[in-house]
Order: C-alpha cells, then sequence, then structure tokens
DNA sequence: TACATATTGGAGCGAGCGCTCAAGTTCTGC
DNA sequence: GCAGAACTTGAGCGCTCGCTCCAATATGTA
C-alpha cells in the first residue's frame, strides 16, 4: 500500500481531495465517487491505498485537528477576549474545520468512539477558559472559574452552529456579551 | 392529507413508528421501509399523509420539543426559568429526541433545506426567550432583550450538546446560571 | 533485459435508498 | 344509496452508495 514513488503520490492526491471535499460539502457529502473524480484516480487505485472511504476521512479528520490542535506552549498569557475571538474566527472564518468538528460532534451524539474524542478535546478547551476567567477575576472560586468556562464554551458552541447556518447571524457580537463587563469593555473599546 | 378518520389513525401509527424507530435505530437508521414495515402501512399511504420522510421525522421531532413547552398556547405567561427548565428538561430527560434534533441541526450545517427549518424554529424560540426576558427585566431594550435570548439559548444548545455525551454533566446546575440574579435566586430556592 | 510486484482505470455488482403511480377500496355528506 | 374525496397497496423506477475485479501498464530490482 503506496510503497512506490507514484503510489505514495496517489495517496496524497486522494487525502487532498478528501481535503477538499470535506470542506465543501461536509461529511456526509463525502462520497467514494467524489472522492476519486476529484483526485482524477480510479476506484480500484483508491482501494489499493485504502482499506475504506471512512478509513481516507479519518485520516484527514485527525491530520486536520493536527494542524489546528497546536495550544502553542500553553503559556498561559491569553485573554478572555482573546479566547474568545480566536473561538469567533474559528468559528466564523474561512477555516471549514468548525464544519467538520460540529459534524463529528453530531455523530458522536451515537458513537459512543466519536463521542469520547470529542469530549476529551471540549475538556482541554474548557481548562484553557477557566484558567483564563481565573486571571481575570482572580477572587474567583476556581470550581466557579470551571462552571463560567463551561456555560461560555456552550454558548459559543451553539451560537456558532446559528452562525453557521445563517451567514448573517452576528456571532461576535453575542459572544462578546459572554465576557465580565471589564473585558467586554475592553475588547469593544 | 387525514381528514378522514382512518387516515388520522394512520397517521398516528406512522408518526409513533418513527418515534419508535428514531428512539431506537438513531435518525440514520430510520428508512422509510423501516417506518412503514412497523406502521403496517404501504409506502403509497405514507406519501399521501407527509410530502417526505424528512416531513414525518420533522414532526415527530416538533411534537416532542412541544411536550415540554411550559406554556403551549402561547399565553405568554412563562417565566425565564420556566423555559430554561423545559429545554433542560428536554435534552435530559428520558425522550430521545433531543439527540435526533441536534443531530438534525448538525445536518443543517450542510444541508440548505433542514438548515431553514431548524433555523425557523430556533426564531420562534428566541422570540418566546426574548419575550420572557422582557418580562423579566421590563426596562430591557426590545433588541437587548433579543440579544440575551440569542446567548441563553446558544449556551442551552451547547450545553445540551456536552449533556448528551457525558452522562455526568451536571447540566440543570450550568444552566440556571444563565438566568439573571433574581430569576435564579427564585429556581433554586 | 527479465521479471516480480505495484499501480492503474473503470465497468459493473448487489444492495438500498426515497419516492411514484395506477388501480382498487373505504369513508362521509348529502 | 350515491357521488366523489380520501385512503390504500406494493411493484417497481431511477438513482446512488461502497466496493470488487481484472486486464493493462508502470515501476523498481537484480
Amino acid at each position: 500500500m503506496g510503497r512506490y514513488r507514484v503510489g505514495l503520490e496517489t495517496r496524497e492526491r486522494i487525502l487532498s481531495a478528501t481535503r477538499r471535499l470535506l470542506a465543501e460539502v461536509g461529511i456526509e457529502g463525502v462520497t467514494l465517487k467524489a472522492i476519486t473524480a476529484n483526485a482524477r484516480v480510479g476506484a480500484g487505485s483508491f482501494y489499493n491505498l485504502f482499506a475504506s472511504k471512512d478509513d481516507a476521512v479519518f485520516e484527514v479528520v485527525r491530520e486536520a485537528i493536527e494542524a489546528v490542535d497546536p495550544d502553542p506552549a500553553g503559556a498561559g498569557t491569553d485573554s478572555l477576549e482573546d479566547l474568545v475571538d480566536a473561538f469567533v474566527a474559528f468559528m466564523t472564518g474561512s477555516s471549514p474545520i468548525a464544519r467538520i468538528y460540529l459534524q463529528l460532534a453530531g455523530r458522536g451524539l451515537t458513537d459512543p468512539v466519536i463521542a469520547a474524542r470529542v469530549l476529551r478535546s471540549h475538556r482541554r478547551r474548557v481548562e484553557r477558559f477557566a484558567d483564563a476567567w481565573q486571571r481575570e477575576v482572580p477572587e474567583l472560586e476556581p470550581a466557579e472559574a470551571a462552571a463560567r468556562a463551561e456555560v461560555m464554551l456552550g454558548a459559543l458552541t451553539g451560537l456558532g452552529m446559528t452562525a453557521l447556518m445563517d451567514p448573517g447571524f452576528d456571532m461576535r457580537r453575542h459572544a462578546l456579551a459572554l465576557l465580565p463587563d471589564a473585558a467586554r469593555l475592553r475588547a469593544t473599546g
């Protein structure tokens, strides 16, 4: 499976086509026919290199998440409004990863394996937000900071869904309302 | 569509079969064949009563949501905490339809037809929440009440997703944090 | 060069999908 | 009890799906 030069190149073309299609039509819209047509490859070539369609899809999603994940060093210097802005940009920006992420989360509602993966990345993000809350409002109990982070992320996720369905939706405006007064003033100032 | 007694009964049998199947096998598992076999009805009868398969699915979801409505008549008597409690009950209660609702919303991220339907019901709900905000805090500008309703519903949706993936998640606790102080005190007694 | 192995395209398989349609049956109001 | 609307059936249409198969060809190795 991909031992000769041409084979590896074909593999890359297939992954690239899958990536492009995931971005354009989402997880359910990705068909084998679309992938092979887009990669200009026969179905036989595809199955010479991948065990199944899902095999290719998971590989692309894995790579995409990895590319976005980094948490650069986790230095802990990001403010609450930084995090909110980053999340809004993630949802409303040009990158299609957000849509895929939410569709994956939707699958997680019935697929325990996917649910575990989604929850893990969710928890990591809640921690980041909780830390930022603590820095913003130092007198907060840690549990209270965590609770506020949870609510904030929930709201951002929900607002993101609306934003992705309704292009006219001003996600940033609503998202900023989630900030404590001081941070909101800084952000809108 | 469903004007004679038998027709209405058939309609109920179909909805009941759809409800049962949605609960048992999830949204992907519900096929027309399964519905009609389960309801002991020909495909033609189905299409005499429903415009499409999705039509029946939406109806089931709509009814499930309505079932937890604290003010089905729209009398304008529901408080903010009533609405939040109803949403939490819908998400965390015994009915498996909440899962279906969120999966439908997920499909709306790439399917414009579904997106339109989801957004329509979303807007209706935002209005209900906005009215309740207005009643709770009369000095609020209408636009501000609408904005708070939007954020609140976004948060409830996002928290619902977490709750459905993580059985240990205390959705109600986090949801109540979204209420204004007076209402929160009333709700937590 | 000779040969094994990897890679290729694409016709086509079998299954399953949502949905249509023509024909016959049942119900209701008058 | 009759007209006509509402209801019913289920074979089957047209389509798409993931995937298989295999002869032809390209590639790397000795």
